[in-house]
DNA sequence: TTTAGTGCAAAAGTTTTGCATGGTC
DNA sequence: GACCATGCAAAACTTTTGCACTAAA
């Protein structure tokens, strides 16, 4: 079956990523899985009720907080006072977010490393990550 | 006068940003000015307070939330729930931020507008801005 | 059996809002 | 006088925490 395998390879993403593979956990990475935007707990939680599924609130947050630190999401915080949450590639990557209809890219193409040591030497800095935040317009709304 | 030379130059900073130049606001934006990194409003209406400024919480949130509308001031969220802000150039440029002792230093070089236009292109957008935070260590505290 | 995850409700914290008052044009 | 800014206190909201309970290693 389908999410029978699905179902199992979130298993072992959570555990390769040390996040042990509860059940309420697999229904929040799943949830995630389905939004290719970001989101926040609050929604989540929602959408994960309207489904069905019962948990508590401070269990997504909590369950959101440990995919973040495992490096299983990624966090936006767009909105002052609120943090949206995103399933993304496990390799380095930057965003493309349309100004318009919030859809949100991944992209992989990175060339900013060796201008990145560059500059930060100028000024006296060791740069050890960077973030990459693109706006713009997506075909669909241009 | 030094000082009477400034509040002018403010006077004449805020009016050109379409913000009328009350003494509170003019009281804001010099703690900022006073700090190289980012505060929060919070921090910001402690200190004012200090100094025997008298004015309430709501109008600094009131203020830097008019002040970043106008441009005049740049916003950050490290941590969820919390809004930092800091007076920045007004020209375009980016931040490096010591991941140890939170220093910011603004980078005016940016040569990525080529390598950005066609990245974006490639997935369909037409880039419209971006933002680019660089993590490292600084000099003193490397 | 010992550790880790969850639910629920309360608490903490930041930020926003309503309304009366005072300043500015 | 009309309009905008401010103070104060209450309200709204997101997020965190404490504790009892349950499931997993």
């Amino acid at each position: 079956m389908r999410a029978k395998r699905e179902e199992g390879s979130t298993d072992r993403l959570l555990r390769a990523a040390g996040v042990q593979p509860t059940p309420k956990r697999i229904a929040v990475f799943a949830e995630l899985m389905r939004e290719p935007d970001d989101v926040t707990a609050q929604t989540l939680h929602g959408r994960l009720r309207k489904r069905g599924e019962r948990l508590g609130l401070a269990t997504v947050y909590r369950t959101l907080q440990t995919f973040a630190e495992a490096g299983l999401v990624d966090t936006f915080s767009h909105n002052p006072g609120e943090v949206c949450y995103r399933r993304c590639g496990d390799e380095h990557h930057h965003h493309l977010v349309c100004s318009r209809c919030h859809r949100v890219v991944e992209v992989a193409e990175c060339g900013l490393d060796g201008w990145l040591a560059r500059v930060s030497a100028n000024h006296g800095f060791v740069a050890t990550g960077h973030r990459l935040e693109i706006d713009g317009l997506c075909g669909a709304c241009r």
